[in-house]
DNA sequence: GGTCGAACTTGTCAATGCCAAGTTCGTGAC
DNA sequence: GTCACGAACTTGGCATTGACAAGTTCGACC
């Protein structure tokens, strides 16, 4: 058993990820996480000033995640702007039903005012590729007549408060669909559909609301 | 001075609200605020067995006056149902603005985790508010093909989203828009506008937009 | 080999939540 | 008026956690 763990920076944000996902962020503790790991009660103090740090850094990286994620969507949804840009808030809802500790950190209240430079970076990459998408899908004739700022807000609301709501139990549970990616499926299809109807009626569009 | 405080269960939620508008949600604890109050640092626990449970209750609170909130707001939007539809999103990001503490309470992840009947029954209140909304908008022709639980869970994502992401500093600062109420305005009025235009533009319905 | 700094350990203290026993006081029954 | 009871409180003790500081280990560099 060498004196130096190694690798302890990873092995906490690991461990951390676990505890989140199996007993939520209030059961995350620094020594909590010492002792699961085998060191020092204040070891995690070398590399996280305190738990709001790694917090953040699980925020960070929940942020990196989630715009690959959203990248791969939209890479996978084919050539069509509007399509791609669907794809990028429903890979977002996706990445917080399949990664709560990471999407539970993105919105802690204390990451949240916890304003630290890398993280404000991991957020402004995130709302750029919401940007992007819009503004590939407005060029496409999406909302051709919006102000591109109002449609990024709405998209970022639209995203994130589907993602909160669809991998919440408490509130997943409000609304009376029994398959919850049938229902952010179509939430989504809400997002981008009436945009695309604005001017004229598509029938192609008209059949895939039916 | 009497030994009892009298109406400490009140102090204790009203001191609450202005700790966590001053500090945040992280800085309150049941001994803080017996301080605060003059008590003794067990007193609380005669009205809330813990904090999650008197978060819960700022919560609850929170729902309600956002729910009476959104009334008001519909009502004074006149008769359309669609316009009153679109209050209801608008006056929920006006609460979330002005009533920091319990919109924070509201979504504190202690309090998501926290499944009591009176928090289900304020919650279960508030969605049924935008059903509401949304039932009556669409029988006045607003997405009059759609499902009305894809609707509502939209309409929860969207008022959600939008009152988390135009009330918090750590987001608001990502949109171009100088002005937050105008900006509220504009993101509600996509929620809306499209849906009115999904099968016969309206020329009043163009002109607001522009 | 010596120095330095990062990564750790050990120990202490304060704040918080939690629990339990004790005190105060208002209400209702007799 | 007295007594019992229960709600609202006080006091005290304990465990846990974060924060801090001094001490130890160890690898890199000169």
């Amino acid at each position: 058993m060498p004196y130096h763990h190694g690798n302890l920076r990873t092995a906490l944000l690991e461990r951390a990820a676990e505890v989140i996902a199996k007993h939520g962020i209030e059961a995350l503790s620094l020594r909590g996480l010492a002792r699961d790991l085998g060191v020092s009660h204040a070891a995690p103090g070398a590399h996280f000033a305190d738990r709001k740090a790694l917090l953040s850094e699980l925020a960070r990286e929940g942020f990196r995640l989630s715009v690959d994620a959203m990248h791969a969507g939209a890479a996978a949804a084919g050539r069509d702007p509007v399509a791609r840009y669907r794809a990028l808030g429903r890979s977002y809802v996706q990445f917080a039903r399949e990664n709560p500790s990471y999407f539970r950190a993105i919105n802690h209240p204390e990451v949240r005012a916890h304003d630290d430079d890398a993280l404000r970076e991991a957020r402004a990459a995130w709302v750029t590729t919401l940007r992007e998408g819009v503004q590939e899908a407005q060029a496409a004739g999406w909302h051709p007549e919006a102000d591109p700022e109002v449609l990024l807000a709405f998209s970022c609301a639209a995203a994130s408060g589907a993602a909160e709501m669809l991998s919440d139990p408490s509130w997943a549970g409000a609304f009376g669909a029994a398959d919850v990616d049938a229902l952010a499926d179509a939430v989504l299809d809400l997002v981008v559909h009436r945009s695309r109807t604005s001017v004229l009626p598509l029938p192609d569009d008209e059949r895939k609301v039916s």
